[in-house]
DNA sequence: GGTCCCATGTAACACGTTACATGATTAC
DNA sequence: GTAATCATGTAACGTGTTACATGGGACC
């Protein structure tokens, strides 16, 4: 059991779900490839974590449903009482922004221009994500009780993240006017 | 030529450094292990993007100090002329955070006040090294011509995510207060 | 005597990506 | 026709972690 198998239990305990669907939901909170989640997934299923049902489509091609078992609900539960682990983050601006010293001015500033754009466009997606949701006339998704609290929370999380990395651009863009080369 | 490859060539080119030199000052931007970066160091040195001499040391085991080359200072400057690659993170606590619903309000408060310990014990180590560094007497570091320059700024992007972290977790506690169970 | 730091390496395993493979339906 | 989406899988490879292996010096 590692840390995928544990976020595919938690999405098929909201939603029984088919591995297509799963990889898809899965994207925005875990990286990870269809060819990574449908061998897991028969593992999972195999131990007594989900079970599936096979449902038969006429326009699409057949699909496994997976739903979460009374096993699977204990240990989803377990995993999450304990506190989370430490965040792993690689991201390949911290190296180039490491060797600021070594490259020539206009190449510096084309660093954070191109991140501040990439940030910007993440931004736009979930602030879109969020206005939809506030839109729903079935209550605020900021009420804890609402379905969609987590789904909102997480990303009025990507938007804070993503303003405060556009500042820090900012702000690093401005130091570098008074580079002498 | 991977990220981590580059990520150390980027390290030897400011300073020439022994492995398991190269491997702690590495710790903060990029985790690796020793059993990662010695044998790519090797692979490194064969194919000329760096060279080695060893150095003897009488208190100490001796060590093998890597250098960059002329070769591997032209491969380090076309990559950091591209683009970087858009950031990878794998944080447990999203996936534990999609999962809100399945727990009882005790554990799902753990999970932000866990974070915010997280949090603050980082930020905390960030601001005592940028404090050093702005007590010597060297210039400040916020001038982009100083030789510390990007160390202070990955410093500061960093205390600057955390505390924004933390504000964040503060908020879903006060939200989480409505929640009925 | 035990533990930590320095210093380098290999081996086995776990995790993740890319490529290979198939095949129907929908949209341009 | 050609590309995209849905749907599931395997194989090969690259990356990352844990464990195995060695050995001297410093410190308590």
């Amino acid at each position: 059991m590692n840390t995928l198998a544990y976020g595919l239990l938690g999405l098929v305990a909201r939603t029984p779900s088919s591995g297509y669907d799963l990889m898809l939901q899965l994207q925005p909170y875990w990286q990870a490839k269809h060819s990574q989640i449908y061998p897991l997934l028969a593992k999972l299923e195999q131990e007594g974590y989900m079970q599936f049902t096979r449902v038969h489509q006429t326009d699409r091609p057949d699909k496994k449903v997976y739903s979460i078992t009374e096993k699977g609900e204990i240990a989803l539960k377990l995993w999450l009482a304990e506190p989370p682990a430490e965040p792993v983050t690689r991201d390949e601006m911290v190296l180039k922004a490491y060797c600021l010293q070594l490259t020539d001015a206009k190449s510096a500033r084309a660093l954070f221009t191109s991140r501040i754009e990439q940030c910007k466009e993440h931004m736009q997606m979930y602030e879109h994500v969020m206005q939809e949701m506030e839109q729903q006339s079935d209550g605020h998704p900021n009420d804890p009780n609402h379905p969609a609290f987590s789904d909102y929370i997480l990303l009025s999380w990507g938007v804070r993240r993503m303003k405060e990395d556009v500042k820090w651009c900012e702000w690093v863009l401005e130091l570098l006017e008074k580079r002498k080369d």
